[in-house]
DNA sequence: CTATTATGTAACCATTCAGTTACACTTTTG
DNA sequence: CAAAAGTGTAACTGAATGGTTACATAATAG
């Protein structure tokens, strides 16, 4: 069960929304973030959780028999560096304009 | 083999290498792509070719029995866009004092 | 025409993934 | 204390993943 890469972590659509939840509504118990996901167990959304923290993504704090999760977005900004190397290549008028002359 | 989604298509590294690859030297033949990869085998840079391109993520020309690969990032931009919502967490000075604030 | 080059695919394999149910553990409640 | 609540984990399962080797096909070269 190795450690994921923000890369890998995020691939999951139930693993954003996860992330999504947190960014929204900020921390919220373990057994609040399954009840958003109720076509799947709670378990499975448990083992989510834990790839997350695994990409340190979220952080768990202990709260008697409650355990409250936290977003910890920082692994993020790999994701986010490597993305924005490709904005030229929809963002540049100037790139899009190359592009189009040698399609002509 | 279902299609994947960009955020999928780029949590292997090798695809991200290959995309790279593509970003920094433009089109190129298969062939030469794989070059890239002397550690795995030809017919696996096909097989991540073909995710990519059931991404939508390149495209691919033939030329006689040469085929050519170019990059089409296009998709990227969900990837940034749902990235983009969490910039605020690392980058807002705003957010990050109230952050400390609230650990103090 | 034949041989070679460039590429993709089929068939297979081991591993990982995302899910399940059953259970264990700890903390709160009555 | 006993029962209930909140959470994570173990064991299992079917499907998907990433890799391999062998082969098929099409285009160029000699």
């Amino acid at each position: 069960m190795a450690y994921k890469s923000a890369f890998e972590a995020i691939a999951d659509p139930t693993r954003r929304a996860i992330l999504d939840s947190l960014a929204d509504q900020g921390p919220r118990r373990a057994g609040d973030i399954a009840e958003l996901f109720p076509q799947i167990s709670r378990p499975a959304v448990s083992k989510h959780l834990r790839v997350l923290r695994g990409a340190e993504l979220v952080r768990q704090e202990a709260r008697g028999r409650e355990v409250w999760y936290e977003l910890r977005p920082g692994p993020l900004n790999e994701v986010q560096a490597w993305v924005r190397n490709y904005e030229r290549f929809w963002g540049d008028k100037l790139q899009r304009l190359k592009e189009v002359a040698e399609e002509a």
